[in-house]
DNA sequence: CCGTTGCCAAGAGCGGCGCTCTCGTTTCGT
DNA sequence: ACGAAACGAGAGCGCCGCTCTTGGCAACGG
């Protein structure tokens, strides 16, 4: 029976990520605003009506690409950033940084979807904030690691982290940077959007006609962005 | 002569007014995706074909709302940083900062507009530049002044600027930052999409279910890199 | 003063979209 | 073997951006 029951269930499968498939490729052609339900279906052979089989609506299909690209860039952050020498911290930092940079520039569509602005009527689906955290928690072992190991020397000079941040520091440690002290949190939290803000202004182009040399001022900001942390030279 | 034919043109002007006003209701209800031409022109009391005269194509009218939301978010931050005491100069980047969270979380859908994923098949005309730069130029200002003033005081321990930003901070220096060196061009460099990442992450939702006191959050992290430039305490 | 020119609103229409509903057919569980 | 569920196909609804044509109206030149 349940040869039976998974014979239809797999074409059923099968259907749905060829489905998927051919959505991921128009959407990296097109971005997300040219993905249609019926371009999708003809390149099928299917007739349109028969996608809602499928998935109900076009929201829930572009909720599928999300998810795809949530674990397809923690995929490519943290091969990047385990390929370094796992005592060499700003070294994982930067192959973080140029891991996530680098699946966005490969596939700028598809990073616009996640942390470009939200594109259908506005939801986020419980499904995607699993993957969602992806990278960052390859970044919170890496920075738990650095702390741990005792090499963690941030530049002084800079104000305590506001008494309301203890609750969400507890929280962010509790998840995925375990043993980590208020201040390392609040600093990591202040480092983190900083790298996508870089990643995004450059692919939304907001450097055209301001940096030439992207990657090196990429790199630059975030060996910056890592010392802020504390990570050792 | 000049006078009928203002006559004519200021009908033309005040109707592509309308449009634009009509244009940025819907835009702030609806989203970018949502604005409709035929909806515009419904409420205009036009029918759709006639609002072609006025601007060519839906995406015209989207460049239109574009430089709007520039001027309109520039004002925003130039208007909160000159409350400021011209000698505060952290105070002044803190103002900026906030002037610029403030307007994104008032007007979420034109923030997502300047700053999310380009929506349209993807163009940026030179009409867009220069009204974009302005608030930057408000942070170039406050960076030159308070590098003339003598008072910046970075943290050390960052490594140096790479030799080839040398061309485009000097290019960043004749635009926005008259008289400043390189390596505090570069940091503000870093900390200029630190800004936009960590208003980008609230509005975006990637901080949904992780921070709870985001303002406290926010005045932190820009204090912080506020600090990485080197603004005095 | 009148004819020409050019702007304008309106309507019809094209192709495409998301999505729904109905209707035969196939397939599966019992 | 039979009823239920899943399925593909087709037609259709109301949107959308955009184009083309038509007819009215105002401005300008002879």
């Amino acid at each position: 029976m349940n040869a039976s029951r998974t014979a239809r269930e797999r074409v059923r499968a099968e259907l749905m990520a060829e489905i998927t498939d051919i959505a991921r490729r128009h959407l990296a052609k097109d971005g997300a605003a040219g993905l249609s339900l019926r371009a999708v279906a003809r390149e099928m052979g299917m007739v349109s009506s028969a996608i809602y089989r499928y998935y109900p609506s076009r929201d829930d299909l572009l909720t599928a690409l999300i998810i795809d690209g949530y674990n397809a860039a923690g995929r490519a952050v943290k091969e990047a950033e385990a390929a370094r020498d796992r005592t060499d911290f700003l070294g994982r930092w930067l192959a973080l940084c140029h891991g996530l940079r680098d699946w966005a520039l490969a596939h700028p569509h598809e990073y616009a979807l996640l942390y470009g602005s939200p594109v259908p009527g506005y939801r986020a689906p419980e499904d995607t904030i699993a993957p969602a955290s992806t990278s960052a928690e390859v970044f919170g072992r890496l920075v738990g690691d650095a702390f741990r190991a005792g090499v963690l020397d941030p530049p002084g000079g800079y104000p305590p982290a506001p008494a309301s941040f203890a609750a969400d520091a507890a929280r962010i440690r509790d998840a995925i940077m375990p043993g980590v002290p208020d201040d390392v949190v609040a600093r990591a939290a202040t480092a983190w959007p900083g790298l996508f803000g870089a990643v995004s202004f450059e692919l939304f182009g907001q450097y055209n006609n301001v940096l030439s040399d992207l990657t090196a001022t990429f790199d630059y900001a975030m060996r910056g962005l890592g010392r802020f942390i504390g990570l050792p030279e």
